[in-house]
Formats: structure tokens, sequence, C-alpha cells
DNA sequence: ACATAAAATGTAAACGTTTACCTTGTTAAT
DNA sequence: ATTAACAAGGTAAACGTTTACATTTTATGT
């Protein structure tokens, strides 16, 4: 290991520290004689600026650590991708923090910006990682933080708004229902997310207005509280199939319970979309491969991430910024498993 | 946010920086009454150790880099998710790096020990994430390090063995084929990962010795290089179709390649497995919902995060080690996808 | 040539911890 | 009563940078 800093190199070329530090981290600062000199002695011993010591003086981590309830989600992880790509490309890493939903962990996570671990947070969960005590705190700020897809909840920051990247829910859900209803579909199952995540109340929202500009009304019996995973999609979907009144679609609030509802469906002998047609959200990478290949919205993941990360370090170098909400463009995507209503 | 400071919280108790330090970091060094005294007044200050400081002083900063192609690939976000889990239970922080193969970027990342944001490194990639010059350099020592699956050559290094946490790819490969010939196949064609991975030779040799123990020749014409991705399971099925002469199965490397194998094969009209039988490997948690469900090798994920894990913070405590090359058990899961061979 | 401004470099303090070493006070053994 | 051993707490240095401020060198304008 390299054990050569900034001391021993300046000792060697008989120059001070500080002009070491300055012909490596500030080059215009210095001479082009002494630049040179500095840059290839320092490149000769393999000198890696200690991280630490560095952190320590200027008080930057250079750290983003993100919050997330499960790293190995499709959609997180896509997102998570290009996060860090984006960090990296300004100097930063990331460092996370799989929560599980669990929220001491959150809270864990939530502190690693006063223990200076990092500069900022970037956040997937629609509560804020802080205590209770420390939100109702007076003397309490908040660190940097951006909320990733998933609006937060803000009564106790005096409702001032948390920084937000995401796609307009309502207005998706909304398009994704209508191409339902406009393909005949009247009785439309809905299998939700987590009822206390916002996205999943805005899916829904969407989904009633367009139920309700088709001039059909809304059966909260045809809704069934699920949760972003394919397992639900599994089981939520055969307790709609026993039922006697069968709908006629089903709309799972993301692709990977489309996923678990398209293999119930297939296991207990219905054909997609002939006799039931399924729509996701997201379009994972997998959703064009599903058998059929699913019908859903796409997410703008490259850029949720890429704009999280901006927005962040924007905050973070405190400068002004103009727009803290970010609505990015969603997209419907028609694909195999949503066809005309059946015709009993 | 808190600004104070284990000398503010002194300065207040009347007492010194080192008892502060010592109540807070090493309890059991420190009379009772001290503790409390110190805990009490941290806990109302709000008092959080700054890691930038700790890690300063102590050389450690408590962080582990992992460094990984794709963060986004299900099977390693399964793993990373269990990493991250037993790192955090034991006191570590988790930054990753995605280097979409790119070995500049893996180099940075490779960088982060020597420049001290982190302790040690596991990597996903079958190359080290050094220079060609490091390595070769005399002054070289390897930080700590463990591998992820892919064993690392190590010519470079002087054949030293590079602490690997895997499964064993050859046994796995040998029953999973074995499995297929059991059924009557005799031409199973093979979609194999990136030629250059390690678990992908490994995985092929498997194939291979499965053939020769049932008195097979092995038909290089079959096997088709492609990497583990859902687009080249579906882009070399195509190919695989066009041939004159067809197999009567197909062994993909990883479930994410079988997913798009699958897809080809329903969308040229052929029956799972009633005309072609596929298999995959890894189990991904996606494969039993894949239509049909998908038989594959099940890898110990959530173990494989842990065991890379605490091998690695041994490593870095320096514990004598005996075992660095850890094989973990896999199971050959049997599902939908495969049944005997057709009768043309 | 001189004064002045600007550029280049040096000096040393500071960031927040931990810990080696020292001092003091207490206990236990003789 | 004397001393050794030990526990508890304090003092101050150290970790590796960056940077405000001071000083020296160089360039510029007259």
């Amino acid at each position: 290991m390299s054990d050569v800093g900034i001391k021993k190199l300046a000792k060697e070329l008989g120059i001070s520290t500080a002009s070491v530090s300055r012909a490596l981290s500030r080059p215009d600062r210095v001479s082009a004689s002494m630049r040179e000199k500095v840059q290839l002695a320092a490149k000769e011993a393999g000198y890696r600026p200690n991280r630490m010591g560095a952190s320590l003086r200027t008080a930057k981590t250079k750290n983003i650590i993100v919050i997330i309830p499960d790293i190995s989600d499709t959609f997180n992880s896509g997102v998570i991708r290009s996060l860090e790509r984006t960090a990296a490309e300004s100097g930063y890493s990331v460092l996370f923090g799989d929560t599980q939903g669990i929220r001491e962990l959150e809270i864990t996570y939530g502190d690693m910006v006063r223990s200076r671990q990092a500069d900022g947070i970037i956040c997937f969960s629609h509560r804020l990682p802080f205590t209770d005590d420390d939100l109702a705190s007076s003397s309490f700020t908040l660190p940097p933080l951006v909320n990733s897809c998933e609006h937060i909840q803000t009564e106790q920051l005096g409702n001032r708004e948390v920084p937000l990247v995401t796609v307009d829910n309502i207005a998706a859900s909304r398009e994704l229902t209508k191409h339902l209803i406009d393909l005949g579909h009247e009785d439309i199952a809905v299998i939700t997310g987590d009822m206390n995540s916002p996205s999943t109340l805005q899916r829904l929202e969407g989904y009633k207005q367009a139920l309700f500009e088709a001039g059909l009304s809304y059966n909260s019996n045809l809704v069934h509280e699920g949760s972003y995973t394919v397992e639900a999609g599994s089981t939520i979907t055969k307790k709609i199939l026993l039922k006697k009144q069968r709908p006629t679609s089903i709309f799972c609030m993301c692709d990977e319970t489309a996923l678990g509802c398209l293999h119930a469906l297939k296991k207990h002998g219905f054909k997609v979309p002939h006799d039931i047609s399924v729509v996701g959200f997201d379009d994972i990478k997998f959703a064009e491969y599903f058998t059929p290949s699913l019908t859903t919205i796409a997410q703008p993941v490259a850029e949720i991430g890429q704009r999280c990360v901006e927005l962040l370090l924007a905050i973070i170098d405190g400068k002004r910024v103009e727009r803290t909400n970010i609505i990015l463009p969603h997209q419907l995507i028609i694909r195999d498993s949503t066809g005309p209503k059946s015709l009993k």
C-alpha cells in the first residue's frame, strides 16, 4: 500500500505542503512549472490523496446516501444504476441503505449526513428518514434530500415541499385505465401497492378519474390492496378469480405484480387477453418478454436517476433551485396483454 | 444541523475530551458515573460523532466498496441486498460502483481503498480492479478483497488465490445437463455468457462432462456465445431456430437469458417443453413465474452475500482465515420448462 | 529606475476524533 | 505502615488534508 502523503511529497521536492495541495487540487492557482513538477512526482510516487483528511478539512464527503426499501426491486435498481453513473461523473460516490421498510433502519441511514458520512440523501420511501422527535425539534434543519418517485407527506415540516423527481402518476394511471375502457372494459379490478404509498394513492386516483370521465361508477369491491411484489400479484389474482362476478381486466400497479397476475391467470386456465386483459406499471426491462408481453406505463428510469442526482447536487452546492418538483414524461406502451373485452 | 462535537461536550461537562471519547466508544474503560453522565449529555445534545474525524485518526473507514458490472442484474441485486444487510450489522456501510464492464471505471473504484474511502472490496467481475502496472509492481499489495461468483485469474499475482464465494458451477451445470439427458435430449444447444467469464467457462465444462458421462459427443456447433442478458436469449434463440438441424433443448446460462429464449420460442410458435425444453441458471425470483415456470439451478443468493462480507471483514481485521474459497450448495429446481424429448 | 499591483509560494492553524503516555487517587497485599 | 498494582481521568499529539494570511517574487505602468 502506498504510504506517501502530501508531506512526504513536499519534503522530497523541497517545497511546502500548500504548494503540493494546490498543484493537485487547484492547478490554476500555481505556476506551470510547479504544476508539472508536482504532478509528475505524485504520479511516480503513486500518490493517492487521503479522502478522510480532505473531507475532515472541507467538511464535504463527496458521498450521497440512497435510502431504499428494496434494492433488488427491478424498477428501483434501474434508477439506482443511473443515479450512480451520474453521481460518479460529478465525483460523488453512492452509499446505499436497504431498509426493508424497517423504520429503525431508515433512521440509521438518515443519520449519515449528520455523522458526516454523506452530504445528501436520495430517498425512495414516502417517509422521511428522521425520528419524529427530530422533525418536531425547532433546531432541526432538513439535510439536502431529494425523493425519487414517492411524494413525501410534509405536515411535520410545516408543509414544506420535499424535492421530488417523478412521473405524473395520476395522469399515467388515467391513460392506462382509459386504454382499458376504450377496449370495452367496464369491470376493471385493481391490485394496488401499499396503501400508505403516495404513488399507489395517486394511481388509484387516476383510475377513478378515468372511470368518471367515461361515465362509469367506481366500485371499491374491485380494488384490492397488495404490494409492489410478484407474490401479491399471484395471490390476489387468485382471490379475484374466486369471485362470483369476475372482472374482465386487471390493473396491476407495478409490472412485478402483473407478472404474478399473469402467472396465476395462466395457471387457472385463463387466456390473456382473450379472457382477461392485464396491465402493469413501470415497464421494467422484462415487461416485453412476459407472456403475453405486457401493456404498461413506461417510466424514464435513466432520466429519473439522473435528475435526482442533479437536483441533489444543486441543493448541496447551495444553488438557487427554481423547480424542486420535477415531473418527467411517461409513456403508455401497448403490447399483447390487453385486448377487447371478451363476449362471454 | 447539530454542531456539537466532543470538545464542546467536554467543556460543558468540565471534563477532558479523552473521557468523552472513551465514555462513548469504549464504555468499559471508564467509571459508571462518567459513562452515564457523558452518554446522557451526548444524547441530549444530539451529538453525532463525526465519522471523518474518527476515520482519519483510526485509518478505518468502515466502508466497503462493491464493484459490479451491472447493479440492475436481478441475480446480482439479490446478492447485493444481502451484502448490505450483513455489512450494516457489523457497522459497515457499502459504497457501490457500477462499472458497465468498463475497465477504466473498475480501476477508479479499485482505487478507493488506496484513497481511503473504503477498507475493502467485493468484486463481481473476473478482472481485478487494478491497472496492469499496479499488479506488476513489486510494491503492490492486494487490498482486502473477495470475489463474488467469479473466479479470478491470478497469473499476475504469482497465481495467488483471490478469496472467492461461489457455487460449484461445474457440478451444477453437469446436473442440469444430466437432467436434460435423462429426459432423452441429445441435441442440447447452449447460450453462454461472455466467454471471458470464468463462470461461463465452468458451466460449459460441466455441460461437457455430463455429455461425456452419458456417452454423448460434444458438438461445438450447438454452443452459442451470448451474454447474461435477456436480449441475448432472444436473439440467439432466433438464430438457433433458423438452423436446419434444430436442437431439442436449450441450456441458457442464466435465467434472464432463458426468459429471452422462452419469449422467442413462443413468438415463433414453439411450445415449451413440448417442442423444445429450456433450462436456466440462478433461480432469480421471477423464474417460477415465467411461462412456463423455469427449470434452473438455484444459487443461495442471501448466503453468498453474507459469506462475502464475513470473509472480507475477517480479512480486513487481519484474522487468520482458514478457507478463502467458499463453495456453497446449489440446487436443481425442476419446473415446467423441461420435459421428455419430443418425438418428431 | 521606481512604485505598485499581481502572482506564486510559504507558514501554520484548523477540521474532530482517538490514544499513548502521564498523573492522581484508591485498593490490596505484606 | 509501606509498597505495589491498578483504575480513572487528564494532556497533548497525531491522522492528512486545505486554506487564511503572510511573505516573496515577478510583471506592469510610469
